[in-house]
DNA sequence: GACCATACTTCGCCGCACGAAGTATGGTCA
DNA sequence: TGACCATACTTCGTGCGGCGAAGTATGGTC
């Protein structure tokens, strides 16, 4: 009986969460990802590479993302990828969790900023 | 105090992170946590004795929680934690790390709602 | 007396993060 | 020219952690 699936834990861990947010913004090739989620998380999540190409292939898997297209740009090549709909709702499904799961902490211990 | 470790990476996982949620209401015992955390996800995410033991004793092992105190109630062993300060520092750091995860989203793909 | 609920322990599998080494190409610089 | 670095991607191995499942103990229910 696999059906359910829903079970409540994150569906994606957090650098696979930041390469779905990354491609809310278009298509990016793998080394572009790793810059675009350095940037929107404001320089912490910096993706090793080992991290990154094997989260991009479960994530093709699962059909949360797909192949764009594919370049050479000076004679190296670059895949591009882009967010199918599931992995839109996906990422979109994954901030609201985590919306709701901060604010439980935040609502407790820092009503102003008591702390630190 | 442990805590840095800054990395980038989530530096607990969903689970543990609603553990340490859980006990900044006070001191529970291994089932307590779990009914609390149910409550506090609403009934999102229901803890399975394997994970929330396990990540008990690691927890406990970087000082992150600590043994309140052992009763017998009704011949039925009872362990509580408490949140270390430790403890409370982290759920509160990763809770503002959540949030700022989840605005990189929702400012993208629901400015206003206009979504699912 | 069988069975269920509470409470905790232990085991083992497997998914995933990620460091590291490897391949290929083009540019820089002494 | 040859050493070296940057871009781009591949593959491998290790280790941690989630979690299902089975096990132990006790008290209450029927």
């Amino acid at each position: 009986m696999v059906v359910g699936m829903v079970k409540g834990s994150p569906a994606v861990s957090e650098p696979t969460y930041f390469i779905l947010a990354a491609l809310l913004d278009g298509p990016l090739h793998g080394h572009g990802i790793i810059k675009h989620v350095l940037g929107l998380s404001e320089g912490r999540v910096k993706l090793p590479v080992g991290t990154l190409y094997g989260a991009l292939d479960r994530l093709a898997a699962k059909g949360l993302i797909a192949v764009e297209r594919e370049e050479v740009v000076e004679g190296r090549p670059r895949r591009y990828f882009r967010l199918t709909d599931d992995g839109r709702a996906l990422v979109t499904a994954e901030a609201r969790r985590m919306q709701q799961a901060a604010s439980v902490v935040t609502s407790r211990v820092l009503p102003g900023s008591a702390f630190t």
